[in-house]
RNA sequence: GGGCGGUUAGCUCAGCGGUAGAGCACUACGUUGACAUCGUAGUGGCCACUGGUUCGAUCCCAGUACCGCCCA
């Protein structure tokens, strides 16, 4: 059966692709040779609720087409496939299709654990999306291995790399300053957090001195003028964040700061709060922005909780989880009452400053923007907001009248937001886990600095040491449910430190019991925690814990409960039991598991060792570890990669890559980001189904140039597609001629004698040379732009071309074996780009062992290239070229069919030409060859060692002629000027290096050569008018 | 404010010491033994600006302007 006009993509795609799957084409070491050197890849894992966009799309390109390359080298190559939990994300997925039944039981109401099966329900159902996604754009992963950061070995690997950091104690729990999603309700990691400038505004509060207080206010002018001078009994202060000021530590003015050098020390009543604050010096105000005075307010501002830790001023918070302001503890009055003894010097830790609501009661309860507004109206009716004098006119009366008014400036600020509930997140007070990231950047910064690692474009480096080595602690515990929960129990403390044995029993009374239970007493203490594998794991050390007690805890079982209060309750239960029936063996000590789960990129930080079976030694781990090259988007360096490197050489002491390759953001074809908002978004699937997958890849491929950005334009994909169609004629045409007639895959080109045989041989082997030197180099535009010109200018322009008068003659059966052989070499060259289309004509011409996706890479050299072929060719091109545009210049009709007279050859042209000329008269379309002097009315063509006329009297215009004759000698003369102008320039021939000279001197010579030619020819014509 | 990068044909980008290339778009012509998802010929550029280094700079260095991205 023919083939058709165009390759049909849609049926073909998907039927190859079924045919790799089926043939487990992607599985690791597949096609490799025996004892090949191993080349690896971990996919980024996408989001197991994604679906596949450019990005993906562009970046999985890259991958496959490096897979590829190595698999059919007979490299043992694995592409590692899998997907990530995705903590936030997923979460919101499930509780949205939750809530879009209101029948639906909300999270917290069905509990943790029916939560997380409904998770589990909706991985299974739609967890596969994009896998099956990648699986249409070709790409040949190891589809047997895939894996899932919540499944297999993952969970393991990730709590017992918990486990080991904490035990070397470079985890942490502490009590800092997060960004809070009061959406989510957890923390989140600096990185989540995306800051947005918004229109927002700054109001100005006057907080006026405490007992009466009074100073003099100066301000002066760049030359020390005083421009203001008052008696002022307040500080100003300006806030963008008004409800805050109610747990104000502290006003902070900067040391050197003249203004205020009188009042620093001085104590100043805390608007609508019954408490004062004192005005201290530090050095984060700026004395030139606003009043120069800052409020400290360490619970819920990034700056201030420094000042605050500085000056050792105690941090209020105001806020719940949600972000309303808080509403528990104590009543206002006992609680500002503490809080005015802990000022006064009073003892007091952490724990009971984070008790204390400082929230006046009318506030309590409210949101937080609510109680912006409210704590706005409050400060302006007590007349504490600075004001200007604003003069009104009465539009009736006409009258002016002058009325004070709050100072509030209109200004943009920049908010932070959470990059997925895209709320705006709260700095909050609160206990999280972190790694002690400065205790493991070390490793992580050498192996680059030392080119373990290297990062590709260089610019990834410095932004990769930048971020490095200015690091903070990472934030890992998220207050989530879907994730690998934190492997740490929480018990609570029993020690007994006054214990009297009275009865001489060494147990414990009734009276130490009730201690043990009663207010205030040891269960009110901060809780024992440890850290191990599992809960069986960590009862050994809350055991060991025990032994020491007094009886009967000593005895006491380890079981564990939900939380703290469970616990306190069964403790109680347990013990009150006891005091009836005395029998120690009944007697339980519960623990319980932080709830906390970690952050995604934890886990996704143990993607390549978590991936090979880590912490088994499994022969994957041993072959494919470190990996070979990591492709990932430029913008998840910190996220991700930066993680990563540490995270592999904290736990393995062994980069987790050799290269990194950094590739821009895919944006649309004017630059900008493409997002649902914008409406520009172009779904990869979408441009599969209209070009086929092929061309999108081939585009991708395109458009990897090292650090650009990287527009998507679908014209170009559709040039692509057009590519494809091209490759698909040239073979369609072979096919009509009887080329694929017995011929079977061959590895070494057949022995060819007409030059263009020889001639496009050598070209293959250039193409093979510059595909290799590109895709080792990671320049896949490079390797896209060599295979175009080859197979388009090359193969397709020229040789099928030359081809056509072959088949007429003698070597007619070595120019069938040659357009076989290298029609061949276009499809093995392509296929790491274009794998469906060139699988496709691989099936469907010549007899073949082995599908195109495992058949062996060529290793043929440059040996294939024969100079003077080259040379040969060059002429024959030149010429068809110089004839066509003469033609065109001069209007003779394409049909039309001209005389050719050569007016001089050079023994090489003339051998050149014998050799060719059937197939220059055919595509120059020549009636009529002749030597001699160029007939009158005839143009010229010079070419090197040639001397062309082309007799046309009466058909052409003397003075277009002209014309043409003059553009080309124009164009000459500029660049013989040149070459001229170098080469009397005696500090050239000195300097500049003796080839260069040579090739100048060359140049000028074949250039002033062709200008007599064509100076011969404008005499001619002047002759003739 | 800090960091990274960009500025080359109408558009999107390569090139990065020997006076410019591709694709697309555009113009004219065109169905010759594959291909109109095509062919042939052509139009189009003080390589942002100012200095410096060099025999020679789009390319290296410094500065200026404008534009991105990331982090505060």
């Amino acid at each position: 059966m023919p083939m058709e006009k165009t390759f049909n993509a849609a049926e073909a795609e998907a039927r190859i692709s079924k045919l790799w799957i089926d043939q487990k084409v992607g599985r690791a070491g597949a096609n490799a040779v025996p004892g090949a050197e191993a080349f690896s890849i971990m996919i980024p894992p996408p989001n197991v609720t994604g679906s596949l966009h450019m990005g993906h799309a562009f970046n999985n390109t890259l991958q496959d087409i490096l897979i590829r390359w190595h698999r059919m080298q007979g490299h043992d190559t694995l592409w590692q496939v899998g997907t990530d939990h995705a903590g936030i994300a997923t979460q919101m997925v499930v509780e949205r299709e939750l809530a879009r039944d209101k029948s639906n039981a909300t999270r917290r109401e069905m509990g943790r654990e029916a939560f997380l099966s409904k998770v589990w329900e909706w991985k299974e159902q739609s967890g596969g999306t994009i896998i099956n996604q990648l699986k249409r754009l070709g790409a040949s992963c190891d589809w047997d291995r895939e894996a899932f950061t919540m499944s297999g070995n993952f969970p393991d690997a990730v709590v017992k790399v918990f486990v080991d950091m904490y035990n070397k104690g470079l985890i942490y729990r502490g009590k800092r300053l997060v960004n809070w999603d009061p959406h989510f309700e957890t923390a989140i990691s600096d990185l989540e957090v995306e800051n947005i400038e918004v229109k927002g505004h700054m109001w100005h509060f006057k907080y006026i001195l405490a007992g009466g207080e009074t100073y003099e206010y100066l301000e002066k002018d760049a030359e020390g003028q005083v421009t203001l001078r008052e008696k002022r009994n307040y500080i100003s202060i300006a806030t963008t964040r008004p409800e805050t000021m109610l747990g104000d530590g502290a006003v902070a003015v900067h040391p050197s700061d003249a203004r205020y050098a009188p009042i620093v020390g001085k104590m100043v009543h805390l608007p609508l709060c019954d408490r004062q604050i004192p005005i201290i010096t530090d050095e984060y105000p700026d004395p030139t922005f606003g009043s120069g005075a800052v409020k400290i307010t360490g619970a819920h501002d990034f700056n201030d909780y420094q000042v605050a830790k500085r000056a050792n001023l105690p941090m209020y918070r105001l806020m719940d989880t949600r972000g309303f302001m808080r509403a528990d503890g104590a009543p206002y009055e006992v609680a500002v009452a503490r809080a005015r003894e802990i000022a006064a010097g009073s003892p007091t830790n952490e724990n009971e400053v984070d008790s204390l609501n400082l929230v006046p009661e009318k506030y309590r309860g409210l949101d937080r923007f609510e109680a912006r507004k409210l704590v706005v109206a409050d400060i302006n009716a007590a007349g504490l907001a600075v004001t200007t004098l604003v003069r009104t006119v009465d539009e009736e009366t006409n009258s002016e009248a002058l009325h004070l008014e709050p100072v509030v400036e209109a200004k943009p600020i920049m908010q932070p937001f959470g990059d997925r509930s895209k709320v705006v997140i709260e700095p909050m007070l609160t206990d999280q886990w972190f790694v002690d990231t400065a205790k493991i950047v070390g490793l992580a910064l050498d192996a680059v600095r030392n080119g373990d690692t290297v990062i590709m474009p260089q610019s990834g480096e410095r932004t990769y040491f930048h971020w490095l080595e200015n690091i903070e602690p990472w934030c890992i515990s998220r207050q989530l449910w879907w994730g690998h929960q934190i492997p740490v129990w929480y018990g609570l403390n029993l020690d007994v430190d006054s214990f009297t044995d009275d009865e001489g029993d060494d147990a414990l009374d009734e009276v130490e019991i009730l201690n043990i239970l009663g207010d205030g007493g040891y269960v009110e203490r901060e809780a024992r925690s440890h850290c191990a594998a599992d809960s069986a794991a960590v009862a050994e050390f809350f055991r060991d814990d025990l032994a020491p007690l007094p009886h009967p805890l000593n005895a006491a079982r380890v079981v564990e409960v939900v939380d703290r209060h469970a616990a306190v309750a069964l403790l109680a239960q347990s013990l009150a039991d006891y005091n009836l029936s005395q029998d120690p063996t009944h007697l339980t000590y519960p623990i319980w598991r932080d709830p906390d789960v970690l952050d995604t990129w934890f886990s996704s930080g143990l993607w390549p060792i978590g991936t090979l079976g880590w912490p088994d030694n499994t022969p994957e781990l041993q072959k494919y570890f470190p990996t070979s090259t990591l492709i990932t988007g430029a913008d998840i360096i910190f996220f991700w990669v930066a993680r990563m490197m540490m995270m592999q050489l904290a736990v393995v002491n062994d980069v987790p890559f050799k290269t990194v390759y950094l590739h821009g953001l895919v944006r649309d074809a004017k630059g900008k980001k493409m997002s649902k908002s914008l409406g520009n978004v172009i779904d990869p699937l979408d441009i599969i189904n209209e070009f086929g997958a092929d061309a999108l890849r081939f585009a991708n491929a395109a458009m990897a140039s090292l650090g650009g950005t990287l527009k998507m334009d679908t014209q170009r994909i559709a040039g692509y597609r057009n590519f494809g169609t091209k490759l698909w004629n040239a073979c369609r045409f072979a096919e009509m001629n009887g080329v694929w007639e017995g011929y079977a895959t061959a590895a070494t080109p057949p022995t060819a004698s007409a030059t263009a045989n020889v001639w496009i041989i050598g070209e293959t082997a250039k193409a093979l040379a510059e595909v290799n030197e590109a895709l080792k180099t990671f320049r896949f535009d490079t390797a896209a732009d060599a295979l175009y010109k080859f197979v388009w200018g090359k193969v397709c322009d020229w040789y099928v071309e030359f081809a056509k008068p072959l088949f007429d003659g003698e070597q007619a059966q070595e120019t069938r074996a040659t357009m076989a052989w290298v029609l061949d070499q276009s499809m093995i060259l392509l296929h790491p780009i274009m794998p469906f289309i060139t699988e496709e004509l691989w099936s469907t011409t010549g007899t073949r062992e082995k599908l195109l996706v495992h058949t062996n890479w060529p290793t043929y050299g440059l040996d294939l290239v024969t100079p003077e072929a080259d040379r040969e060719m060059a002429f024959v091109t030149t010429l068809i070229d110089e004839i066509r545009s003469a033609r065109a210049q001069v209007h003779v009709p394409v049909g039309l069919k001209i005389d050719l007279v050569a007016m001089s050859l050079s023994a090489e042209s003339r051998a050149a030409w014998d050799r060719n000329e059937s197939l220059i008269r055919r595509l120059a379309r020549i009636e009529t060859f002749a030597e001699g002097p160029a007939p009158k009315g005839s143009i010229t063509l010079a070419l090197e060692g040639a001397t062309f006329a082309i007799p046309l009297a009466g058909l052409i215009d003397i003075a277009e002629e002209k014309a043409r004759l003059q553009k080309t000698m124009d164009k000459l003369a500029k660049e013989i000027g040149g070459l001229k102008g170098r080469l009397n320039n005696p500090a050239f021939a000195a300097s500049a290096p003796e080839e260069v000279v040579d090739e100048a001197r060359a140049n000028l010579d074949a250039r002033e050569d062709e200008a007599a030619k064509l100076r011969a020819a404008l005499s001619r014509l002047a002759e003739i008018g």
